[in-house]
DNA sequence: CGCCCCTTTGAATCTAATCAAAAGCTGTGG
DNA sequence: CCACAGCTTTTGATTAGATTCAAAGGGGCG
């Protein structure tokens, strides 16, 4: 874990775009230094307070959860961060959290202190509702990955999980390509869905073959992206894109 | 769905206790009006903007989503409120949800509208933060969700469910007793758990032969918590209850 | 080089879904 | 009052989907 000062202006990305550029202008003086991390780090843990939260830059980060005791036990990711997603905002107002959060690839955060956010709060309370709607968004992409979790075969689940993450990944108006970075093992592709590695690599042969999508060291390359949408009858409403 | 005046003030039940009580004292005489619905009724509809809370008082209601088009098109619960629970305090920062709300049983709801909250929060800042954090532990429970989902087979599941509900329905303080009246049909306990009716049948019956728990006509009696707890790996912690 | 993790494939097993059918309960209308 | 419709519960039989076990090949790193 490296932490070193931030030199250069902030982009705002990713669903930084949910802030008006005015408020982002006000917010982004507030991150002062820069976090780096290394693929499989854990970034911070269950239970323990925290007094400041993460905008994540650039990788992918996971909230995971463990389940059973010693031995024997799972876990699982219930979350995954993309660039422009705050990793732990939630951390503001609850101070800790109830899951780990980890490094899934090598990673770079922006931190920002709960004081910096209070301040910024109290200048301008309006700040507090946009805030606290990028927390719910999270709701919402958690609710949905329940009813993944719930309503969806093996292949409908994976497509469903790349359709949403290459959505978030292009939100905020970056050119839609067709090769995106996700750079996730099959283990843990198989961890967000509740699918062991094993049946991961089936899917995606299956994915491969159907000329929907290949998935090569980590790079989603989509061919078919209508077909994509169709298997994972995915619907972006729940991220509440600006234009939607 | 019924509508009528207010008589009598609410008392400050389940996950109300979140809440100082003068925190509440301020909140409650926003409650203006209640609302009875019938089972089965669906209470708002995703999409539908919303001027108004509402805070359930008694009975059970839960969060559906649907997937999939018209032809065979599935449904899941993403979340179960209890009395005490604000159903759609998400609807105050985002004014339109992603999903449906359906009443599981008759039930009651009183009403707030987001007017009123938002004169409570700008008298006293401090209360969004308050509020903030209910929506917080709503997500929580919807990352438990998609865990439970995710990495449980299907007799876990159940007995996981059930432990939440129950300790939900018990925060708060009311003697902690072993008989629950859920009122929830066996499909709508597959609709939570992600399995079928029929499964939950079975599963229920393991229960049942295992003295863990009886399950008869929406009552879920408790006979070995102890036993239920352990079969369910259940930690309450991401509940965020006020003695953790 | 050797170790470890990831990927890939095959075979056997297991869990839960689906199909089917009967019994119990509730409320409605004749 | 009883008959009937509709829903929930229950059980059995069959099938489908995913896990687990096993083993081999690939790539990166110390």
């Amino acid at each position: 874990m490296l932490e070193f000062k931030k030199t250069a202006p902030l982009a705002q990305i990713g669903m930084m775009h949910q802030l008006s550029a005015p408020h982002w202008a006000q917010l982004e003086p507030g991150f002062t230094t820069l976090r780096e991390c290394t693929a499989g780090e854990v970034i911070s843990e269950r239970g323990q307070p925290l007094d400041h939260s993460l905008l994540l830059v650039d990788g992918i980060v996971g909230r995971r959860i463990k389940v059973g005791r010693k031995q024997g036990a799972r876990h699982h990711l219930v979350a995954l961060q993309v660039p422009g997603d705050f990793v732990d905002l939630h951390a503001y107002p609850l101070k800790v959290l109830d899951h780990d959060i980890v490094a899934i690839t090598d990673v770079q955060m922006a931190v920002i202190s709960h004081e910096r956010v209070k301040s910024v709060i109290d200048d301008q309370p309006e700040f507090t509702r946009q805030l606290w709607s990028l927390t719910l968004v999270d709701a919402a992409i958690h609710r949905h990955w329940a009813l993944r979790n719930g309503t969806m075969r093996a292949l409908q689940r994976v497509a469903n999980l790349f359709a949403e993450l290459i959505t978030r990944m292009d939100a905020g108006g970056a050119a839609v390509t067709s090769s995106y970075a996700l750079n996730l093992s099959q283990p843990h592709i198989g961890d967000a869905c509740g699918l062991s590695g094993v049946h991961i690599n089936r899917v995606l042969r299956t994915l491969r073959e159907a000329n929907c999508c290949t998935y090569v060291k980590g790079e989603l390359v989509v061919q078919d992206r209508a077909a994509l949408n169709l298997i994972a009858e995915f619907d972006p409403d729940y991220l509440y894109l600006p234009g939607s």
